[in-house]
DNA sequence: ACCAGTCAAGGAAGC
DNA sequence: GCTTCCTTGACTGGT
């Protein structure tokens, strides 16, 4: 079974190997010098935690590794706004990267990211629009530098978030769809949603994104099973994958209760119907979750 | 060393 | 038109 971690291993955060990050409240808050110097070296840090990570994964039989999507806080904050290769330490960060490239290149792990829960491209806002696309120009100048493939291998996947009239919205991020960069767009899918009203369901996601655009739809269970549509697991499963025109990385995760708030272990195995896909596990015991799942595969 | 509060984002809902 | 909630993990400041 091929399965993915999600941004973080537990194992390693026990270890000290952690992420860090930035506010803006804190960054505004030290002298200009000082502020750029603790972020500079934080995003280094992130990006040395990331190829760790995904050394960790190869080591543990994880096939998969979802980036994180906070390696580089604050630099598309719209008082900062800087792209990585304006950094002083930029050569640092690019060094470490391309020791992460060589490390991707020569193993068999699938490289994916889930940029931010915010970012919409269905916003009536232009400021909106504008912070969205330059962070998944952000994300798919990271997959570029990391050499990973420009296509549905490395997927970026987001949510169609907003809810209302299908065909008003998605004709909305369609038209922004179109301003975005060959890097995002041959790599961009769609994940089913559970929103209030209901709206992005997969088949839905399937007749109007897929069917008119050709983008794949990534499969969440958990999502599907707070908003099925008219189709059972096993059909909004198959449905998702014939979407796709390369291995699907579906999303995999189980619910406290009822709820949509994420367990710690899972209980069963995810259900792959018979079919070669990957699986992000988005459960709370990251690595720890996958080390169980795998022993009882 | 630890703990409680803070921070950041966009959309939805309620007043 | 404003506030609050949702979510998440790490930072921050006080003990």
């Amino acid at each position: 079974m091929k399965l993915a971690l999600c941004c973080i291993s537990n194992e390693l955060a026990e270890r000290g190997i952690k992420f860090q990050t930035m506010t803006y409240a804190r960054f505004s808050a030290l002298p200009h010098i000082q502020a750029m110097d603790t972020l500079c070296n934080r995003i280094l840090n992130n990006f040395k935690v990331t190829h760790e990570t995904i050394k960790h994964c190869i080591a543990t039989g994880i096939k998969g590794y979802r980036l994180s999507s906070s390696i580089t806080p604050l630099l598309n904050h719209p008082d900062i706004r800087m792209t990585l290769d304006q950094l002083p330490n930029f050569n640092a960060i690019a060094d470490e990267i391309d020791a992460t490239a060589n490390t991707i290149a020569s193993n068999d792990i699938r490289i994916s990211a889930h940029p931010s829960e915010y970012i919409s491209l269905t916003s009536k806002e232009d400021r909106v629009i504008d912070n969205s696309v330059l962070d998944l120009e952000m994300h798919a100048m990271i997959f570029d530098l990391l050499q990973l493939p420009c296509d549905y291998r490395s997927p970026l996947n987001i949510h169609c978030r907003q809810d209302g009239d299908p065909e008003e919205i998605s004709s909305r991020f369609m038209s922004n769809f179109a301003r975005l960069s060959k890097s995002v767009r041959n790599r961009l899918v769609l994940e089913n949603n559970d929103n209030a009203k209901g709206v992005w369901s997969v088949k839905r996601l399937h007749d109007i994104f897929h069917m008119r655009h050709g983008i794949p739809v990534t499969f969440d269970n958990l999502h599907h099973k707070m908003l099925p549509g008219d189709l059972s697991e096993q059909e909004a499963f198959e449905l998702a994958y014939s979407t796709w025109p390369t291995t699907p990385l579906f999303h995999y995760s189980e619910g406290i209760g009822n709820t949509r708030n994420h367990a710690d272990f899972a209980t069963t195995l995810p259900n792959s119907y018979g079919r070669n896909v990957y699986h992000d596990v988005e459960l709370k015991g990251k690595d720890w979750a996958i080390y169980e799942m795998l022993r009882s595969k």
